[in-house]
DNA sequence: ACAAGTGCTATGGCATACCATATGCCAATG
DNA sequence: CATTGGCATATGGTATGCCATAGCACTTGT
């Protein structure tokens, strides 16, 4: 009863989900700590193997890899095998482009109903680099975490959940195209304009330069990132 | 029209791809079929009676289902059992809010790469229409696949996947918002101006028109529209 | 030496059996 | 009559084994 809640924590008991859920997020942490992009890496995965290693059976791991193959991270093939996918060209630029609109209605939302504990976390994400040259390597993260955390200003879970499953090859991206220094300053300064934006609410430039941004980023990559496979 | 089936139309499964695949779009479509925002809606499922009426064992279907779920269509609880979503108010504005921001992207697109084929079916979908008064049923219709189009102009197979598992209801909505003659009317016109700014080619006008017309919806359905559940 | 045929093996798809637990009914209890 | 504890049952979760087929190695005939 009511007299139970200050004598007693309940802890949300054993935190044991469905194995499936376990598999499947263990799954992605897996192959998002790996570089997928990276020539040398492995794309072939097996269900015998994995349920070994995990411990569990097939059939919850079939439903994980179904899970990460609806969202494009694995393609299982019938009698052949299943495989992390490596995106092509045209696949990753479509994937900036409903970047840059879903990050930017979140940016337009952000500037509508920006809180104090967001805008600092924005501040934390841009301010502490404006010495680029000296923080270039910190910066690739950083610079990861603004998107992010712009998109979780704009506060819809829909979006933030969708962005999520573009996120990892988005990431590969902008970590592969940030080492520049000169684009990393430029970068830097765009984000600085972004902040600034939605600061004052106004939250039409706020969308447009986050669109841009972005939009940028796509211009970067289709000129001049190439491309496995 | 649509019959306000609440019950599931369980089709045959025909022989095609994988069971699950099958199973997958047979639900998919069932569900679609039925009006699940009515009120007397069966919106529980049972996998064994499922998986009885498709002829199939439970294993391709579980997987079907699973695939749903992640879509947001269907909620599977353990021991308690599978559920048909129905969106509430902020969750139907979200998903109406990221629409707007993959729609207006796509109009973006298609402003830039438009077709003569694409541009033939964006009239035909607004042009006959101008005497909304006489074509109140049926504009309802091509509101939908007006919008479909202006997506599908995009180019972008991304941003249609994203906005398909979106779609059902959307749709919905749309259908439910547009009986008001005024509605349709203004809905008629801002189509028009969107298919003249595609036409002439200004990406930023019909990016700009798109999202303003749908968050108009949106609007609209957190002020007017009420939710059962 | 080479090409076509043939059986083996690996691998995912599917079916079946069993497990664990949320729910509700019902009887025992006071 | 109200409460409670346990048991039956329904339902999703998991394990496991068989099956169909794509690829490959090996054989065999020319």
């Amino acid at each position: 009863m009511d007299m139970q809640k200050t004598s007693l924590k309940i802890v949300p008991i054993g935190e044991s989900q469905s194995l499936k859920t376990r598999a499947y997020e263990a799954l992605k942490a897996a192959i998002a700590a790996m570089n997928i992009y990276d020539e040398n890496a492995e794309l072939r995965l097996d269900e015998r193997d994995l349920s070994a290693r995990f411990g569990i059976s097939r059939t919850p791991l079939r439903e994980a890899l179904a899970q990460l193959d609806q969202e494009g991270l694995v393609k299982v093939v019938a009698r052949r095998g299943i495989f992390i996918v490596r995106k092509n060209k045209a696949e990753i630029l479509d994937m900036i482009t409903a970047w840059a609109a879903l990050e930017s209605m979140a940016a337009r939302l952000a500037a509508e109903r920006i809180t104090p504990e967001n805008l600092k976390e924005l501040h934390q994400l841009t301010d502490p680099y404006s010495d680029v040259d000296r923080h270039l390597g910190e910066y690739s993260d950083a610079n990861i975490r603004f998107h992010q955390a712009i998109i979780r200003a704009g506060g819809n879970p829909l979006i933030e959940q969708i962005t999520d499953s573009l996120f990892m090859h988005v990431r590969a991206i902008r970590n592969r195209t940030i080492v520049e220094k000169d684009r990393a300053k430029k970068s830097l300064a765009d984000h600085k304009h972004i902040v600034a934006a939605i600061e004052s609410g106004d939250a039409e430039l706020a969308e447009r330069l986050v669109r841009e941004h972005t939009l940028k980023l796509r211009a970067h990559v289709e000129e001049h990132v190439n491309f496995p496979s």
